[in-house]
DNA sequence: GTGAAAGCGCTAACAT
DNA sequence: ATGTTAGCGCTTTCAC
């Protein structure tokens, strides 16, 4: 009797392999890979026969087994602070699409404005060993910032834009923002600005844009006032608000609201109590969001140019898709601008 | 000269690997792995060496290799028709934030409501071998579904409940709250609605709210009309379609919004024209969004259990990871369930 | 143009 | 409790 030594236990993943295809169609997996990857180079005859054991097979290849075995994973990472914030999830959408062009997926991590919780997504998303990662903001903990530093994936941070980024940024300065707005509305006339804001300590560019407010205000004399909540940006917490507002300061002439979500639930509020906006007070918002032009009265308030945005990191990662590793990845960063959309609110 | 034979070329991926920190533990590279799975079945010593490796060398596992070797991936696939809508972006990042507690992640891919779109989606997903794959509705291309049948991969549909799904299904019948609306509607003394829809040749759950609305009407014996219009739901879309809305059918007295989207901007259109809600004109919407409850006048809605939807989904795939592959996988519907919420608009 | 063979970084069965 | 070893499914030289 032979002894046979006991087959290893087979742990089968996947029902269908590309082995399984080459040997109905009976050329070699090799002959397979080139055929999925680079179709112009395998015979059309051959081509045929690879086409048609896919088909019967219903082959679909791993990526888990391709991206391991070309040291290229066609994996994005992008980490944003909440998809439920219609800023990031468009602009997020947007990266997408293009990138699926190009047979690249798109990994979306919400951090919920956390630097902790950023910190894990970071860890995970390097596990994938993503071809590039995106952040948002350029605030990140130190040991995400170690992290990255330390290894050669490109590194993209959007919807900010300062000196000295990671690797690359896109995006524009948020202080800027609040400055320009405050002058805007001083410019119309108004002299008792408030600044309204949600959860301005997690929300690093909310603050930014408050800061910059009051920094405008400081050059001209006036004396900046801040009204903030630590609850996320709602239409609702917008409604609380304008009560606190008028409460606290019932001097001012003019909201100008960290978001036009928060703008939206004072527009409400103050048709519920017949205060007249532009009239009784005037009110600004930011984010350009869908209904702030069709709302009564139309918000004034401040384009961000995502879609600019989503394209230029869209074109950054295809650089560095391109480059692979031949030239070092230099620092770079784009300053995407924004507008001010003047509107009935002013 | 010596004609060395070129090394092959070392094509590296990962700058440190779990073998650099077995050599610099002087352990094996299993009893790493060990240590980062089972950390329990490492001795004290032994665990404060990898540990003390690991920080030092600033390791990250690839998750790539990982999935590869133990043919059981850490990932789900999620499928919504768009992230950029209010109902999915909450659902979807639910079910991440749950998932994410037990180590899983989420690929999240959006169809733009088109089948086409849900089939290269489905099978990128399935490139991944993920765990799971959760799709939006019951409405899939042929394809689509002969892919997912061929494999062991649970499938769960969501957001749509009926008899017959790929395996299973959680949330409720479209068709079902069509018709209570209508109902609700004519409770309150209506008699001529409207139901006003966007893109429902592509929205399939939205047309199954027009025809359950339609057949409510019907049963009453009132004719049904229905507004369509081919662009997708936006604010500044129901303002147009009130103009319609009053211009095709001067009779209406009550408009049946496919979303709440759609029915704040008649909100929008009507304050600018004066036409009174629900003096004139009664208003319904659909999804329970944010605003609804605060706009003037608060509109009256339908709660789809959005979070009943995500929590149930995470049941499913919590069960069915533990299972793996043991017992095979029952088809379920879960019927989640809605709610009308009534208010001002009505 | 096609195939053979050597891994990618990790896990898991098995042996110690 | 730890180490040895054989792959997971694919890509990529390199030889033919």
């Amino acid at each position: 009797m032979a002894e046979l030594k006991p087959a290893r236990r087979r742990r089968k993943m996947q029902s269908v392999t590309m082995a399984d295809v080459a040997r109905l169609a009976a050329v070699s997996p090799s002959t397979v890979s080139l055929y999925l990857r680079k179709p112009s180079e395998v015979s059309p005859a051959i081509s045929e026969r690879v086409r048609t054991a896919i088909d019967q097979l219903n082959y679909v290849p791993n990526f888990v087994a391709g991206g391991l075995a070309s040291a290229g994973s066609r994996v994005v990472s992008i980490v944003v602070p909440s998809v439920r914030n219609a800023f990031f999830s468009s602009t997020v959408s947007q990266i997408e699409a293009a990138l699926a062009q190009d047979g690249i997926l798109t990994l979306v991590g919400n951090n919920e404005y956390s630097l902790e919780v950023e910190e894990s997504l970071v860890r995970a998303a390097l596990s994938w060993a993503p071809a590039a990662i995106v952040l948002t903001g350029l605030k990140h903990s130190h040991a995400t910032i170690r992290m990255l530093r330390d290894r050669t994936v490109p590194v993209i941070e959007m919807w900010e834009a300062a000196p000295e980024p990671i690797m690359s940024a896109v995006g524009f300065s948020h202080h800027k923002v609040g400055f320009e707005m405050a002058n805007h509305v001083l410019s119309k006339g108004y002299r008792r600005p408030v600044f309204v804001g949600a959860r301005l300590s997690r929300d690093v560019r909310a603050a930014q844009r408050a800061a910059g407010h009051a920094a405008a205000l400081e050059a001209r004399g006036i004396r900046p006032t801040l009204v903030e909540d630590p609850r996320a940006a709602s239409t609702r917490l917008g409604c609380d608000l304008l009560d606190r507002v008028l409460g606290e300061h019932p001097e001012c002439d003019v909201i100008v609201c960290s978001s036009d979500v928060i703008a939206l639930g004072i527009v409400f509020e103050a048709g519920r109590r017949n205060i007249s906006i532009p009239g009784r007070i005037g009110l600004t918002g930011f984010g350009n969001l869908e209904f702030s032009a069709t709302c009564n009265p139309a918000i004034t308030t401040v384009e961000p140019n995502s879609d600019r945005i989503a394209g230029e990191v869209v074109a950054l990662i295809r650089e560095n898709l391109a480059e692979k590793g031949t030239s070092p990845v230099r620092s770079k960063v784009i300053d995407t601008g924004f507008q001010i959309i003047a509107r009935d609110s002013l």
